[in-house]
RNA sequence: GGUGAGGUGCCUGAGAGGCCGAAAGGAACAGUUUGCUAAACUGUCGUACGGGUAACUGUACCGCGGGUUCGAAUCCCGCCCUCACCGCCA
């Protein structure tokens, strides 16, 4: 959620810069800005009654104090016309912060000055590019094709059991699922980030905290007994720790890394995007989370990036990192870098990790601050990234490495798995 | 699921209608002292939204929402949450 105060400030640049994510911000923001300043009045008032009241039940007390009955139930009849007035000047105070926050939560982050311009994915900034793309042999096959070959992947059971998109990973599939996470875990230990292991489960103020809700409900599955919903990332639970916490300047960065299950409803996609691990409705996941001081906040961001692009070169797979443009962005992103990996069978590239910089966007709604050098309280960066989503790497992997002979497991994953070769 | 206790600031914890935005201690921060560490002493030490160039100032907030009252952290009602014990259970 943008700052009413920056919003009152920057307006014309707030206007500008929602348009790069194609998002026409003029007549919201003018509404909003209508109702802060009639909201600012009614309390001004509002303030000024409550004043007056407290000032003469001050002096009621005082007179009953000293005995002087009379003159204390002369002055008590004074405040039953200040009562009725406040009450109703309160009422349409909650009216006006209500409606201006419904807006104000319908307002995109603004992209940074970074961000190119665009509409759709053909339009992202490829900033980096690496790897060899390697011609497969002969008769190569895409990976929901080797999982049933080699038996470690099975979509079948999974429908059996809950549905489409709940894969069940058998054999060395399961294994390689294993190795992958403490793989990951392992490489975001050693680059400092702080392990947690949290709920996969989170209430309403979790999700409202990192923008899930209130408008992205439907994304998420919602356990309707206890009011509870599966995160669609870590990012959430992990983020959610510091909600409504003043955090120590000194302790900037603080980064956290987190495996979780993942789950997503996914309502409408369909068609060969979605084929085998494309895109499930649960997939594994280890995140990485840092919430840094503003100023330090986009090295932070090349650091995240270049840490993930580390995971995929000691993977050996074929990558390229995108600068989103405005009109692929996210709804709180300030600037995200998505990376892809090229999948030999599928000749597409798949998104397998994307990482953002949110500036204040989610601190605002979570209350998350640090206390600076002049003492004054204000909001922190947070910023988080996949590394990785492992589906897509699965895919990418089986699809990758797959010889005549068998499915190659990368050197760096061998001491995980405990196998070299998936035949 | 049953029963009981409780939600107060960064933490512990007092406060039981007005003198309470809230004692005390701890933590933290700044300073003095100090060879270093420690200790001691002094000071600072809630948040949000307004008004003001500023010093400063108004209002609200003691889990949440309502009520009683001139006046509520304190009394009443409803809700939420946490803890303990019992039952069930990985």
């Amino acid at each position: 959620m943008l700052q009413i105060s920056k919003i009152r400030e920057n307006k014309e640049f707030i206007i500008e810069r929602l348009a790069v994510k194609n998002f026409d911000g003029k007549k919201t923001i003018d509404e909003i800005l209508e109702i802060d300043s009639k909201r600012r009045k009614t309390q001004n008032e509002l303030d000024a009654l409550l004043n007056e009241s407290n000032v003469i039940a001050k002096q009621v007390g005082e007179l009953f104090k000293a005995g002087k009955q009379f003159e204390a139930n002369e002055l008590k009849a004074k405040t039953v016309l200040l009562k009725e007035h406040s009450k109703k000047l309160e009422e349409e105070l909650c009216l006006l912060e209500n409606d201006q926050h419904t807006l104000l939560v319908q307002l995109p982050n603004t992209p940074s000055v970074l961000v190119p311009k665009g509409k759709t994915p053909a339009d992202n900034e490829t900033v980096h590019e690496e790897g060899e793309i390697k011609k497969l042999y002969e008769g190569a096959i895409p990976h929901w094709e080797l999982t049933s070959k080699y038996d470690i992947i099975d979509f079948e059971m999974g429908v059996k059991l809950t549905g489409a998109g709940f894969p069940v990973y058998k054999n060395k599939g399961a294994k390689l699922q294993r190795a992958l996470i403490n793989y990951f875990l392992d490489k975001a230990s050693a680059a400092g980030y702080i392990e947690v292991q949290p709920p996969i489960l989170v209430n309403e103020a979790s999700g409202y905290g990192t923008g899930q809700l209130p408008d992205k409900e439907g994304q998420m599955y919602y356990v309707g007994i206890d009011n509870l919903y599966l995160i669609p990332t870590a990012e959430v639970p992990i983020t959610n720790m510091y909600r409504d916490v003043i955090v120590k300047e000194a302790d900037f960065p603080i980064k956290n890394c987190g495996y979780t299950p993942c789950f997503r409803r996914e309502a409408g996609s369909y068609g060969k995007d979605v084929r085998g691990l494309n895109r499930l409705h649960q997939f594994d996941k280890v995140e990485i989370v840092q919430i840094q001081h503003p100023d330090k906040s986009y090295e932070t961001l090349e650091n995240m990036r270049e840490f993930v692009a580390s995971i995929l070169r000691e993977l050996e797979l074929p990558f390229r990192i995108l600068k989103l443009c405005g009109g692929d962005m996210s709804f709180g992103s300030a600037l995200t870098y998505d990376m892809e990996t090229y999948s030999a069978a599928q000749e597409k590239w798949l998104e397998v990790s994307s990482v953002s910089n949110f500036e204040t966007f989610q601190s605002n709604r979570l209350k998350l601050r640090f206390k600076g050098k002049d003492g004054k309280t204000q909001l922190a960066h947070t910023l988080n990234g996949s590394a990785l989503a492992l589906p897509r790497i699965v895919a990418t992997l089986l699809e990758n490495n797959q010889t005549p002979e068998g499915i190659v497991i990368p050197k760096v994953l061998v001491p995980y798995t405990k196998f070299e070769i998936i035949n």
